[in-house]
DNA sequence: CACCGTTACGGTATCCGTAAGGATT
DNA sequence: AATCCTTACGGATACCGTAACGGTG
């Protein structure tokens, strides 16, 4: 058994068992990579890919296990790499991270400010994305924490730590009539068109829910990923806004005015998403904890080991099962 | 990087840093070992080993850490050629178990006897040793489970589940005066010779807490591993024998009389110890249910995610730590 | 016919074992 | 002197890439 047999079985299950572009991705040629795959399967004595002719269908049942189990290899073989990396190039190295706009936007750039000053030869690069995106981008190792609102919570994979809370506010042109009303309600909100929030992002579920619970139905004209793109056609006069209250900045966007809407909205949680099994430099505990200075070394470590992984292993427990019952 | 050479590095550690021996162990050349350790150093760009001259002498911190990990992934490798043999050769197989004399002589009859008729094709292995060598007989991968009374908790690597409470009789020759006694004490026992078992071995210690409780100093004239030769000893007229309760056999024990001493000493715990990070076969599962039926495969999983690791990852966290300030 | 996976073959690189050489206790 | 690790070298092996072949949609 060989690493790079892992490796090659790893990218393929991850690109739908198809040989050529998992041959294409890791810069060899298909027969090496079929060869492999077979020559694998042929010591451990299980099929690890149905094939359906001379194409690759499905994944056995061992097949499930071994990939679980050669994933977990490879992102440790990763993980001797990093380590190593820790203590040669101790100052330099990269952090990745991904999130969403109103994060990278409104709430980095002040930690970011202070990380590069602390570790100025540490590279940083910053990927955008849906927060399933960045999720994933986590759990196959192309970035090194996830930070973002929704919907992040469901991979089993990532180790979730809360970061902080926030509400919304409400934005609107100088001189609106809502800037009059004495303390704001949904009903007053909705008598405008609304600009917010594309579904799944920052906290948009929890906007709906809001109105969902008062049976109200809300006029949302036009939704963004981004603060900027809603504050914009705000100003436009295409509806209100409802935005996260840290992506109002009264200096800067002295065209519009906010008001506070915090009582109308569930607070929503934003969250650093960090994968289980990786190896984490120095310097990424210290940027986590720039961004929420309660999550320490110890309180990650606390976390990364207490949580469990039940719903991981309760898929392997079924498959299992499953194919006892089939024998 | 190269799983065979993540198998030399961890064997020459393993063997105190002695490549010959671990060229010896791993059936190959001194050479071989020394050129694949260099090329992962290498590769990695870290010093794992410190050689003072040509002697290799210690690990360095991040070798710690690389070999730590290092293990973790040859466990794996081992872990996906269970999964195989699970899928493939579901009857057959082997079950090592690790034990003391006691529960192989006693406790475990029973349940081999129910295993083997459930399991025919599976081959048992019983190795007996110290609770230490039992503990460290799993950790390195060469018996599955532990099963044993005494200090294997301290293995951080183990994940310890409560079997079943058991508590001592007194053994003593037909017409012993004890016999006579209403209700038993340890000031009636101490005033006769005592056998008992070797420190550190079945329960040991919670004899010697009772007596030191009551300020009183036993006079242990011998002390043994096994049951069986405190019990001949008894025979011989050398003393009274403190044992565990399921170690006398009325039926067997003919020339013997026991008086029940529960109320005399704590109880103790038989434990059964899996090593985290293993891939179990389904039949292990069985036995451990089979010796203990509370311990399913759920309660099992529970516990192996729950356990936290926090010896482990504190000693990782004062390398790191002590790297840090070293720089 | 376009796409995909397997088989066949030749070249290259890797890894091992033997043998010899310096270091340490 | 004995033990131990490293370097050097020749041979076997394994792996890869190119090319050709057989299925599938």
């Amino acid at each position: 058994m060989k690493l790079q047999q892992l490796r090659y079985l790893c990218e393929t299950a991850r690109q739908d068992m198809n040989l050529s572009k998992a041959a294409k991705n890791l810069h060899t040629s298909q027969p090496a990579i079929s060869k492999q795959i077979q020559m694998l399967e042929d010591e451990l004595g299980v099929d690890i890919f149905l094939r359906n002719g001379k194409r690759v269908v499905k994944i056995t049942p061992p097949g499930q296990l071994i990939i679980q189990t050669a994933t977990r290899m490879l992102r440790d073989a990763d993980n001797l790499k990093k380590i190593a990396q820790e203590f040669t190039n101790e100052a330099g190295g990269t952090l990745t991270i991904a999130t969403t706009h109103t994060q990278a936007r409104y709430a980095l750039p002040a930690v970011i400010k202070r990380f590069t000053a602390r570790y100025p030869k540490v590279k940083l690069i910053l990927r955008q994305g849906s927060p399933m995106q960045i999720s994933s981008l986590v759990t196959s190792g192309e970035a090194d924490v996830a930070i973002a609102t929704e919907a992040i919570e469901q991979f089993q994979e990532l180790v979730m730590l809360p970061c902080y809370e926030w509400n919304r506010c409400v934005v609107v042109m100088p001189k609106h009539p809502l800037l009059k009303v004495k303390k704001l309600t949904l009903e007053a909100i909705n008598q405008y068109p609304i600009i917010t929030y594309d579904f799944a992002f920052t906290g948009r579920s929890k906007i709906n829910q809001a109105f969902a619970k008062l049976g109200l139905e809300p006029n949302v004209v036009l939704t963004a990923i981004d603060s900027d793109v809603i504050k914009t056609y705000v100003e436009l006069g295409l509806g209100i806004g409802i935005l996260a209250n840290m992506a109002f900045e009264p200096k800067r966007d002295r065209n519009l005015r906010s008001i506070d809407a915090s009582h109308l909205f569930e607070p929503s949680t934003t969250r650093i998403g960090i994968s289980r099994n990786s190896y984490l430099r120095s310097y990424i505990f210290d940027f986590i904890e720039m961004f929420a200075p309660h999550l320490n070394y110890a309180t990650i470590q606390a976390k990364l080991e207490n949580n469990t992984e039940d719903g991981i292993e309760n898929s392997v427990a079924a498959i299992t099962a499953g194919s006892k019952n089939a024998n």
